[in-house]
RNA sequence: GCGGGGGUAGCCAAGUCCGGUCAAAGGCGCUAGAUUCAGAGUCUAGUCUCAUAGGAGUCCGAGGGUUCGAAUCCCUUCCCCCGCACCA
């Protein structure tokens, strides 16, 4: 149903912005590389390309079901070799400009998948697809794409898009930018002499007077460089390979106890001249920074913690203005800003300050430079599966890793295949045995595929030109079409497709394919759909809402108008059974109407509605306020009446259409009309015809026949006859005035004859209104009385009795008396 | 811990930016009446409490405050969801 929630979101849409006359891409591609596919294919004991096809048959079944008005002329299939060529085409075009490499690292294994991760598909320490199982690190040689030479643009660029804040927030959080410096220390030995230098960035240059030691993440080489040969290596090699064999999890574990070990050296803090003792960490991330951390406990918590477990020293620098500490006592670390003490020449200062102090202290004497950091690393490209595009590289022994030639394209993923013995094409030597394009000797193909996210980084660009077999896109169509002006995805992009899709047009702009920014200029994030037991729709869980049965039970209008109008599509919601009953009600209500209206004079009331809500319904189907514009349709059709123009009938469907276009392109053509509903103009607003009088005939009218319940259920007798007092015609004066809001109402309107008539009744009056703090609108006295005649037979129906209508003045009542301009007096007898 | 979003009547969900027409839209559920042999469906009304004349009281997570007036503005506090998280 998630499904179908995101493509009625579009789809109703691209009908409005089709409607409004724009030149609408909307297209439908298929992401059919990836696991999921060859691991349920391996399940059903079938080929993934056979599963794969079929499940695409049965996807397209079921969105033309839906009404989806896409253009199936630019569909496009991402394991298809006229698509994934143009993955290898600009795989070749990375590597050509350097943007792909090939590098050994500590690099994240999801057992489940048998294959490595890219840093973004870990979440928490987990596959993102495998929740269950911990990520391993694995140091083995993998491809790369050097997404970090784009991290600072990406950055930058966030700010400028149309995106919900907090997807915006989420990527600024994951590029991570953090500003700081790099320290060079000079490593000594035992006696100290120098043998070394070691780097650490750090963020807090301002502590550097409290450092009292220094870590290295367990993967640094120069852990066992350093106690190699020394009694220490048996020790710190077993702690090392001990940290290696953790999960991601275990390791970054929240609250887990820190552990370390000495190395039996020691390093120079350049500003104190102190020898401090270097140790290996496992709270140390070799992939962030320099993989080094400078250690000081009293201001950075986790060296708090290390430091109180291993009896580390602790000296305190900064200090809340006007206190002290004391590091006996000491409980925490103290992280927040304050007063420069026991830091040299820069005592008394604020931290602040003293951090651009010592920084340029450190690049004046040649100890650091100022640096910055991201956390964003290089995106890990390279998958050992079989369903991917095939990495266009071949491994040759005499002259290493050589590009396939672009003429050579496509390689394709061969279909003769078996699975079990791990990686099928490592087992395929048909596909592995090839000769070395450039001395064309035996060479090696690689074997591993590419991350399908590489797939779906660039298909909008293929979109707008999809049967090009001679380029990925003629560039003056990608230049006519994007950038995408609405994209529409859920939130779980946040963080991988949508930070490689603005990588990969970024990337391309700088080859010269493409003349612009950022490919998405306006996202809208839509929200998940529940089960009815309030969780994520899961086949674990056996919540999921089958589409297909829905859609044969109520309909696929009915489904697609229950979709958007429960909850503004921003937001989750829950499935729910009860309701949809409802948006299937209002379904058949419409159809019913449309079967018997007939076509004559509309009122100008209708007229009236008709036009608000053009003017709010196009307001809010902009805003993807879709639930706000289905309130609108069902007020305006709740004030059709049997008889109704035709232009206000094909208004009205006009404006349902986007959200059930079946139903109103039948009643279109039944009106008389030969082309599609769907291909007509969207209506304008006639702002003239909006009359908010209407609206006040209404409240009036429903105010008076709820009164009138009222009085008769409290004083449990049926009526007779009904009174209606429409107020005194000097009351209206008075509220006329007092609506203008005079200083001196009394006097003001016992000046007018008329009202000083009424004596002392008007001054109380008068007196009354002015003691209200709001007074609301009213019709003049000549049309309440019109509006209340034209309800009489209204009235007498409900109350089954005889209904007068009369002004005050026409009686002694004391009923009407109390009338009040807006509020009849009502007398049951 | 940091950042973001929320808490509204039986349920879902508007309203909050720009305070008053807000006892608070709409939908669902429920109740009553009409239609019907009956049910379904449809239509009408009601659905916080009290009330023998259209009224009164209480209410928008909790507690304070500003204001003639607060669901709406300010402060404090509790709870829920999401993202990031040993990032130096």
């Amino acid at each position: 149903m998630c499904h179908a929630f995101n493509y009625t979101i579009g789809d109703i849409y691209a009908r409005f912005k089709r409607m409004k006359g724009f030149n609408v891409l909307y297209p439908m591609g298929y992401d059919s590389f990836g696991l999921p596919a060859e691991n349920a294919a391996i399940k059903a004991g079938t080929h993934p390309k056979v599963y794969t096809d079929s499940a695409i048959a049965n996807f397209k079944v079921q969105q033309r079901a839906l009404g989806l008005s896409y253009d199936w002329s630019r569909v496009v299939s991402t394991c298809e070799p006229d698509y994934y060529r143009w993955n290898q085409y600009f795989f070749l075009k990375f590597f050509e400009s350097g943007l792909v490499f090939r590098k050994a690292a500590s690099v994240n294994w999801c057992p489940k998948c048998a294959t490595v991760l890219a840093n973004e598909q870990v979440h928490e320490g987990r596959c993102w697809r495998h929740k269950d199982r911990d990520v391993e690190q694995r140091n083995l040689e993998q491809w790369f794409i050097k997404t970090t030479k784009y991290a600072q643009e990406l950055l930058d660029c966030v700010d400028g898009l149309d995106w919900p804040e907090r997807i915006k927030l989420m990527q600024k959080n994951w590029i991570g930018r953090s500003e700081g410096v790099t320290l060079r220390f000079d490593v000594v030995d035992d006696s100290g002499v120098v043998v070394d230098g070691v780097e650490t960035f750090t963020t807090r240059v301002d502590t550097v007077y409290g450092i009292t030691y220094l870590v290295l993440a367990a993967e640094h080489p120069k852990v066992l460089e350093y106690v190699k040969g020394t009694e220490l290596e048996a020790g710190v090699l077993a702690f090392v390979e001990g940290v290696k064999g953790q999960s991601t999890i275990e390791r970054t574990a929240e609250g887990r106890e820190k552990s370390g070990m000495f190395l039996g050296r020691y390093f120079i803090n350049p500003f104190t001249g102190e020898q401090c003792p270097l140790w290996v960490a496992d709270y140390a991330l070799y992939e962030y920074g320099t993989g080094a951390v400078m250690a000081v406990p009293a201001h950075d918590q986790r060296d708090f913690e290390f430091a109180g477990k291993y009896g580390l020293p602790m000296r305190v620098v900064i200090v809340p203005e006007g206190e002290t500490f004391d590091t006996d006592t000491l409980e925490a670390a103290y992280a927040d800003d304050g007063v420069m003490v026991d830091s040299g020449v820069f005592n008394g200062l604020n931290n602040q300050d003293a951090k651009e102090a010592i920084a340029d202290l450190a690049e004046e004497q040649g100890w650091g430079w100022r640096t910055i950091n991201f956390k964003l690393r290089d995106w890990l490209v390279s998958r050992q599966r079989y369903w991917g595009t095939p990495i266009p590289m071949v491994h040759c022994q005499s002259c290493g890793v050589v590009p396939v030639p672009v003429e050579e394209l496509p390689v394709l993923l061969p279909d003769n295949v078996s699975f079990g013995g791990g990686n099928p094409l490592e087992n395929n030597p048909d596909f592995v045995n090839t000769n070395c394009p450039k001395c064309n000797g035996p060479a090696r193909r690689e074997t591993d595929t590419m991350d399908t996210f590489f797939d779906s980084s660039w298909y909008y660009l293929r979109y707008c030109d999809s049967q090009n077999s001679a380029a990925p896109f003629a560039p003056e169509k990608t230049a006519y079409w994007m950038p995408v002006d609405q994209y529409i995805g859920g939130a779980e992009h946040a963080t991988m497709h949508l930070i490689y899709a603005r990588f990969f047009t970024k990337a391309l702009r700088d080859l010269g394919y493409l003349d612009f920014d950022e490919p998405f200029t306006r996202l809208f994030n839509q929200g998940m759909i529940h089960g009815e037991d309030g969780f994520v729709m899961s086949k674990s869980r056996g919540n999921i809402i089958e589409p297909r049965a829905i859609f044969k039970r109520y309909g696929i209008d009915a489904t697609r108008f229950f979709l958007v109008s429960l909850a503004a599509p921003n937001k989750d919601m829950i499935w729910s059974s009860d309701a949809i009953e409802g948006s299937k009600r209002f379904i058949n209500k419409v159809i019913r109407y449309f079967e018997t209206v007939e076509t004559g004079v509309s009122n100008p009331m209708v007229e009236s509605k008709l036009n608000a809500a053009i003017r709010d319904v196009t307001e809010d189907i902009a805003g993807f306020k879709y639930n706000f514009a289905l309130r609108r349709i069902r007020e305006l059709f709740d004030a059709l009446t049997p008889v109704e123009n035709r232009a206000t009938l094909e208004s009205f469907l006009k404006l349902l259409h986007p959200f059930c276009p079946h139903i109103t392109e039948e009643f279109w053509e039944r009106l008389g009309n030969k082309d599609f509903l769907s291909i007509s103009s969207w209506p304008s607003c006639d702002e003239e015809k909006i009359d908010p009088r209407f609206e006040l005939v209404e409240e009036l009218v429903d105010q008076v026949r709820q009164d009138i319940r009222q009085i008769r259920d409290i004083v449990k007798e049926e009526p007779e006859t009904i009174k209606i007092y429409i107020a005194q015609a000097w009351k209206y004066m008075v509220y006329e005035k007092a609506l203008l809001g005079s200083k001196n109402l009394i006097s003001e309107v016992m000046a007018d004859p008329d009202v000083r008539r009424a004596g002392k009744a008007a001054a109380k009056f008068a007196q009354s209104l002015m003691k209200r703090h709001f007074l609301k609108p009213i019709l003049p006295q000549i049309d309440e009385k019109t509006a209340l005649t034209d309800s009489v037979k209204l009235i007498e129906d409900e109350f089954t009795c005889g209904v007068e209508i009369m002004f005050a003045e026409e009686s002694r009542s004391e009923k009407a008396a109390r009338a009040e301009p807006g509020r009849p007096g009502i007398e049951l007898s």
